[in-house]
DNA sequence: CTGGGGAAGGGGCCC
DNA sequence: TGGGCCCCTTCCCCA
């Protein structure tokens, strides 16, 4: 388990720990070297240490949390500049962001990474010293990129009105006050945000003790420019509130079985909104809202928003909401003022996650949809871990992944319409508020469904941090049970839902009821089959993605490359949307098509039958897979009445009585009716190989590969032309080739290919396309690298030959689309030539 | 061993 | 959007 950085390291200039002793000594240093005065009547240091220390005893009784902007700026007594970047210095190495720390303040970074966490003092900071300004990407409203990553945007208003962003995202067009993290408490703040001209300054609105944590809010002025709270404490309270009555509002809705189901903010419009429209709001919203979260396409991505392991979720959003979180809960050390540790509110420790924390600015929150489940080991699911943020090209998708992250709304609609106030926090609180939100949250179909569908802790791929998260919805009103009941599926009638036997936390796995206003109305044993509500595959599968994703890293080692990140919806093809696996490339036409999909990459099988816990991909499967169970065969055979589970094994029978036999063997007349027994049916083809080389033991089922083979590749023929003896390796590619020539002929391409005739122009762009990937495994193989998509090596390492996957195969691309085949030629898919 | 039939699981498309 | 459906595939068993 990663922990925190007990101390600050400092930064790149000293690595230092930081101690209380000589505070007197160094707050004298900190003016003098990093500080200059402000006005030179008032504050010039060098001048002696009167006047310094009456204006520091003025300072030190004036309430600068009801200062005005212009007070601030107008009274402030120190003002510390960033530390100038000089090349060839021991700022080497780092970003601008980092570089441009003061020298008198010190990063707080994980005890094993270099992350920043957050900005403490490195020495005693005077209560009216200035920091500043903020440095970063300027945008308009017009100008902010369409994909623009808004964590780290600050407003700037002039007159009144929004004129234009400041975005700290990129650390090295911004500087070290990006990594502040905001204030969760009167109590704790010691910095106030405030706009002087059309710059942004943290000023201490108290004495800051060495190796204590800087944390701003905004002043009252710039808060009330952005309607929110004058301090983080009750913004928090807000907060709470906002929850609260969005839960009591959600439980009557559907106590009362509301039929306005609450819809996810993710849709794909939404998605692909993206922030055209919202930057248009942007001067209307407050700063901190961040009015394109939603429908952002990078939102979701959190990665640091993610939770240790340890930690007691279920308890967690109790002492969130009684504001009792403690900050020891989350193994948090960080240095805190004295007199700070609010024992009444969540410490900003506590709430804060990697996400949170330095990476936000005020105007950065984000309500993150919780979860640890793809995070590779050694990533660190705990708070203040904070990779780059990655947008949702990024190749890290989780974290590139749990690409469900992005799909999961985050601002949460209220069942009235709206969003809970989340918005407007500062990002330190949103973690801990994300991890409350499942429980409470009203209508998110996915996790009314994952509350009961969870993955199977014992299944390889599964992640078991999720029950961190969803079992605790004891008084959730929208457990699965009452979503499931109203589903009830009228094919099984007399069994009870097959679903998710083990994971139900109240051990009834056929009846999920806990919390349920409809939980009682039928035994559990008695209970009407139920379905899971669409809502049950919803955002499970949000998650899901993100897990597939991710899993789809570490089942490649973490940090393989080559793997895009989940592009949807970013590609169009004619106009329409296409959603590619970022594992397999495969496209799908609907998103939903690909959500369930990506559980074939991640192993995720939400879906457990009940009586042999079993789990499925898909609901239709889990049904299905039922009636073993319950030995029903609801299709019956119109012929002979023999009745069968599924349609498809009925079809299969049919065959019988129509004398349909569809598998007909090429080689000879036998006809088959399942394609099973073709292939069995082929193996004793595969003996005879009438087309022998001239040159060599080898012999073919199919004239196309003897051609093939002796388009260069027959070794005997090479030696025996007169050229030169090829060296081994060369002897062993071809060695290779002909064996993958060999599993060619045995294929049914083969058997086709040989059936077109199509001569040489096919000969050749199939020799283009087999060797072509032969030549691409050797590759493949050379460099280490076996995972390209559809390359030869991967169906070697999955036990399938070259041709076996006919979707997968650019020979079976070709014989799609190449214009040198016949466009009545069906291809069936046949996957036996290795049998 | 081969052919044949059925059971069950899985992927993906369509409405 | 996702449930339902279809198709494919594998496995098993039996003659």
């Amino acid at each position: 388990m990663c922990g925190w950085d007990q101390s600050f390291s400092a930064t790149s200039h000293s690595s230092a720990m930081l101690t209380t002793e000589g505070a007197h000594t160094v707050e004298h240093d900190v003016v003098k070297m990093d500080t200059e005065p402000h006005r030179d009547t008032e504050t010039q240091m060098d001048t002696g240490s009167k006047m310094a220390t009456d204006t520091d005893s003025k300072m030190k009784e004036a309430d600068m949390m009801k200062w005005t902007e212009a007070e601030f700026e107008e009274k402030c007594t120190y003002m510390v500049k960033d530390t100038p970047r000089e090349a060839g210095t021991e700022s080497e190495g780092l970003t601008r962001a980092e570089a441009s720390l003061p020298r008198n303040l010190a990063f707080k970074q994980l005890t094993d990474s270099k992350e920043v966490i957050g900005v403490a003092s490195r020495e005693y900071v005077p209560k009216g010293t200035r920091f500043g300004p903020l440095v970063g990407q300027i945008y308009t409203a017009d100008s902010v990129p369409k994909d623009a990553n808004r964590k780290y945007f600050w407003r700037i208003y002039s007159e009144g009105d929004f004129h234009h962003f400041v975005d700290g995202l990129d650390e090295e067009r911004s500087n070290w006050m990006r990594y502040v993290n905001p204030a969760h408490s009167a109590g704790e703040q010691n910095l106030a945000a405030c706009q002087n001209g059309t710059n942004i300054y943290f000023y201490t609105v108290r004495a800051i003790p060495p190796g204590t944590e800087l944390l701003v809010w905004y002043c009252p002025e710039f808060a009330h420019r952005l309607h929110y709270p004058p301090s983080g404490e009750l913004m928090m309270q807000k907060l709470k509130q906002s929850l609260l009555e969005a839960k009591q509002q959600a439980s009557e809705e559907h106590v009362s079985s509301s039929s306005a189901p609450v819809k996810m903010e993710h849709s794909v419009s939404s998605i692909l909104r993206g922030p055209t429209t919202s930057s248009k709001r942007e001067p209307s919203r407050p700063l901190a809202t961040r009015p394109c979260c939603a429908d952002s396409p990078e939102r979701p991505l959190y990665p640091r928003a993610l939770y240790p392991p340890f930690r007691p979720h279920p308890h967690l959003t109790e002492e969130f909401l009684s504001l009792k979180t403690s900050p020891v809960q989350f193994g948090y050390t960080a240095i805190r003022s004295p007199g700070n540790q609010s024992s009444a509110t969540p410490s900003p420790s506590a709430r804060s996650s990697p996400e949170s924390s330095p990476h936000g600015s005020p105007a950065a929150p984000q309500p993150t949809p919780p979860s640890s489940s793809f995070y590779p080991r050694g990533l660190g699911p705990f708070p203040g871990y904070s990779p780059p943020a990655a947008p949702l090209s990024s190749p890290f998708y989780p974290p590139g992944p749990h690409y469900s992250r992005y799909m999961l709304p985050h601002h949460y609609p209220l069942p009235g319409g709206g969003v809970p106030a989340v918005g407007g926090m500062f990002p330190r609180m949103y973690p801990l508020f994300s991890s409350l939100l499942p429980p409470h949250m009203p209508l998110l179909p996915g996790e009314v469904g994952r509350r009961f569908l969870l993955p199977d802790s014992s299944h390889p791929s599964s992640f078991s941090t999720h029950r961190d998260f969803l079992l605790s919805a004891p008084t959730s009103a929208f457990s699965a049970a009452t979503t499931l009941k109203d589903k009830a599926a009228p094919h099984y009638p007399n069994h009870p839902y097959p679903g998710h036997a083990h994971p139900h936390p109240h051990g009834h796995p056929h009846a999920p009821t806990s919390g349920s206003p409809t939980a009682g109305t039928a035994a559990p044993s008695e209970r009407v089959p139920t379905k899971p509500t669409s809502a049950l595959l919803g955002s499970a599968s949000g998650r899901q993605e993100e897990e597939a994703m991710n899993l789809s890293k570490m089942k490649r080692g973490g940090g393989s490359t080559g793997y895009k990140t989940l592009p949807y919806p970013l590609k169009k093809q004619n106009g329409k949307i296409k959603y590619e696996c970022n594992v397999c490339s495969k496209t799908f036409g609907q998103l939903s098509n690909l959500k369930v999909h990506l559980r074939v990459h991640s192993g995720e099988r939400p879906f457990k039958c009940s009586t042999c816990s079993k789990g499925f991909t898909q609901l239709a499967h889990l049904q299905k897979h039922f009636l073993v169970h319950t030995g029903e065969k609801p299709h019956e055979c119109s012929v002979c009445h023999k009745r069968f589970s599924s349609t498809s094994n009925l079809k299969t029978h049919l065959r019988l009585h129509s004398g349909e036999k569809p598998y007909s063997c090429k080689l000879c007349p036998a006809k088959f009716t399942q394609f099973v027994h073709l292939k069995l049916h082929k193996r004793l083809h595969s003996r005879e190989r009438p087309h022998k080389c001239p040159h060599c033991h080898r012999h073919y089922i199919h004239l196309c590969s003897l051609r093939l083979h002796l388009k260069g590749y027959c070794l005997a023929a090479v030696t025996s032309s007169g050229g030169p003896t090829p060296s081994p390796s060369t002897q062993e590619e071809l060695q290779r080739i002909n064996e993958e020539i060999e599993r060619f002929d045995m294929s049914d391409h083969a058997e086709r290919l040989d059936q077109l005739q199509g001569g040489v122009e096919v000969e050749a762009v199939l020799e283009k396309q087999v060797l072509g990937m032969l030549w691409r495994e050797m590759d493949l193989k050379t460099s280490g690298y076996h995972h390209r998509k559809g390359g030869a090596s991967e169906l070697q390492s999955t036990g399938c030959g070259l041709y076996n996957s006919v979707n997968e195969t650019s020979v079976i691309k070709l014989r799609r689309s190449s214009p040198l085949l016949p466009s009545n030629v069906t291809i069936k898919q046949e996957s036996e030539e290795q049998a």
